[in-house]
DNA sequence: TCCCTTAGTAAGTTTCCGTAACTAATCTAC
DNA sequence: GTAGATTAGTTACGGAAACTTACTAAGGGA
């Protein structure tokens, strides 16, 4: 490492201490957080007040000894724009470094209906109409967040299925459509942006992420960080093999797990549309006759999958979300009687199957995150820019 | 990062480079590989000659310019000791920095029959033996590969069936046996050990790597480490679940993949005694009239586990190693027929199955080079003990 | 033989962090 | 109410590591 790096490496750390420190933090808890010196501490956090990525609070005095100054990142500095391109919506959000909403667009729209560039197009808009909210502050840059798989180096969709999209190089059109504005643009797997709003409640646990949407998705996450792999779809579990030569996949293979839990086969299990609205379904399925044969075919299946998961990964917990956390009580007996069947993790302790509090958009939030993450990881690229 | 550390992160740089590097290399290659300045390079290079850690060659002349000064990690300068305790031997192997042969002992004796006190005892005895060949050089400690889980922060053997041993501290009690030596002495488990010898073949590669031996075990190497996962046996997928309610396990599961294909079953598959050599196994498995079908059992359920593996971590390459090794030629086409049937990488590109070239003893080779590790990630302490 | 190229060294400078000692501000005990 | 304890934060200085610039060393090719 070079030594003009080590400035940076440090900057992030007490920058990295403050976002992930539950409480404001004091200088001197940074010191201790980072195993630096409190001077160094002090220098390095004068830094970032002054380029405004820090603020100060009131002194709060905790006990005996002089009050702390409270840290945080400001907020209002800098904006961090995040898009969702769903099935049937696209979403625009933008906050500052706190991770505050600072400003939000939802144009409502079946996407498969129109062409990839006239959605992009809409995206584009709404973009540029989040902007011009806070048209004052200096933009980090774009993620978008997109339900299919994407080669991550230059945010091409190869393929989301949902959309009806193929081959479709999103980050960069998105970047032409922004002109002259030269953002950073980039597009990221839907289910790997979601993850990341998990990762902000569980700063450095390792977990397996599972999320249902209409198909099923999920991540790995190792001490914080989620596992990327060569392509970049590490933790994409829908396509896991539950029974070998099963039912038919949308994928074209036989046996997916997605064949059996994802959204759209289950509305074909209760015999509705695919449109159907989750609390109908749900509803359907509880009211339904197969209802029990239903959550156990998800628990099983799941559970079959999970434990495979568990096992090459050697880890103890999973987080359901999306579509599985409203039903997560009633499979989750399932899924952990078949999870304890099969993997050996549960040979070394307690089992964790975890619901993931629900909320609104974590794809479009993990989408905005994901975009001021830049900040975080090379603060001295900002500093430099706000002089 | 402390200003301290960065003289022994650089150091750890140079010298790892200069290890994973293919040929013998110049202090001018080093500054390129470690993006260090020349007059940098230098004083650390410097430093490492000044403790024996690297060693020059004699000029070298190369084109143009002024000739190189070939640079290596130096011969015979340091011990590192692996132990294997395999169901039916032990060995013992010295190493130096270069990774050559030092010494080597080898006992032959049924682990199983005695007690674990014991084998530990004749462990501790071919360490002293081995170090006894070479006792100028400093020892920098031991690692045992057991074929068995292990709890990686203290060494404790939970369960190693092939042997009959539970809750075992291998590390701790060897470490007794070896007193007064002060020696750091360590245990893991014996397919995370060999492994690092394909990873000295592939450095900064990513692969999946599955190893055959009386049961399967693995590994998953990203950029050139090894995932450890929470309880330190990620990769161990021998207890993937490929038949749902199938064969009986010696786990105890039902369906797991070793049911199938571990050396065991196939010794029972082939009618055979479980102490019959590979040789014989395999030629059995040839003349037999089940041998296409048992063939196709390996292929399938091997298929299946390592698709699913590949669809979870997103990896495009396994690496077939231990009795998979020798039968890999016919087991492949088999294998990519399933895994490209079942596995999402498949569509990205190129799915690699590769076998492992046959070294002799990767467990006690990769438990050597473990024992090793510590000089390359914290320099600093051995040139304080050299001085 | 001269020039070009590449390897490696030397001297001086900059940057960054740590140490030690200090000031600041509050609480507590008497 | 005041002294002392306690914790937060700053100042001044020193040292270590790496960088820049400029050099020497040593060989190849026209």
């Amino acid at each position: 490492m070079q030594s003009a790096h080590l400035r940076e490496h440090n900057l992030s750390a007490v920058l990295g201490a403050l976002q992930s420190a539950p409480s404001p933090t004091s200088r001197a808890g940074l010191a201790a957080l980072t195993r630096l010196t409190k001077p160094t501490v002090s220098k390095l956090v004068e830094e970032l007040v002054g380029a405004g990525l820090v603020e100060e609070g009131a002194p709060v005095s905790a006990g005996a000894g002089r009050p702390m100054v409270p840290l945080r990142p400001a907020a209002g500095t800098l904006l961090a724009i995040g898009l969702e391109i769903a099935a049937d919506h696209v979403s625009c959000l933008g906050i500052d470094l706190t991770g505050e909403e600072l400003a939000r667009r939802t144009v409502y729209r079946r996407i498969a209906d129109g062409t990839a560039e006239d959605t992009l197009a809409l995206a584009a808009r709404l973009v540029r109409e989040v902007r011009a909210e806070v048209p004052e502050l200096p933009v980090v840059g774009v993620v978008a967040a997109v339900p299919g798989r994407i080669a991550p180096d230059d945010g091409r969709i190869l393929s989301a299925p949902g959309l009806d999209w193929a081959d479709v190089p999103v980050g960069a059109r998105l970047h032409e459509l922004l002109a002259p504005a030269d953002w950073p643009v980039g597009a990221q797997n839907d289910n790997r942006l979601s993850v990341l709003t998990e990762i902000d409640r569980r700063p450095g646990e390792s977990f397996l992420y599972v999320r249902g949407s209409t198909g099923v998705g999920g991540a790995v996450v190792l001490e914080g960080s989620v596992l990327e792999g060569v392509h970049g779809w590490a933790g994409e579990f829908g396509h896991t093999v539950v029974v070998p030569d099963g039912l038919e996949c949308r994928c074209g293979r036989r046996g997916c797990l997605e064949a059996y839990i994802s959204y759209l086969s289950l509305a074909r299990q209760a015999g509705l549309s695919e449109d159907v609205r989750l609390e109908d379904l749900v509803e359907e399925l509880a009211r339904s006759s197969s209802r029990a044969e239903a959550i156990g075919v998800i628990g099983r299946s799941l559970g079959l999958a999970v434990a495979n998961a568990l096992n090459v990964l050697d880890l103890s917990t999973v987080v359901l979300s999306g579509y599985l956390a409203p039903i997560a009580e009633e499979i989750t007996p399932i899924v952990r009687e078949t999870v304890e069947r099969h993997a050996l993790a549960a040979e070394a302790g307690p089992l964790a199957i975890e619901r993931s509090d629900h909320l609104a958009d974590p794809a479009l939030h993990g989408a905005a995150r994901a975009a001021l993450q830049p900040v975080f990881d090379h603060p001295v690229t900002w500093i430099e820019r706000t002089r």
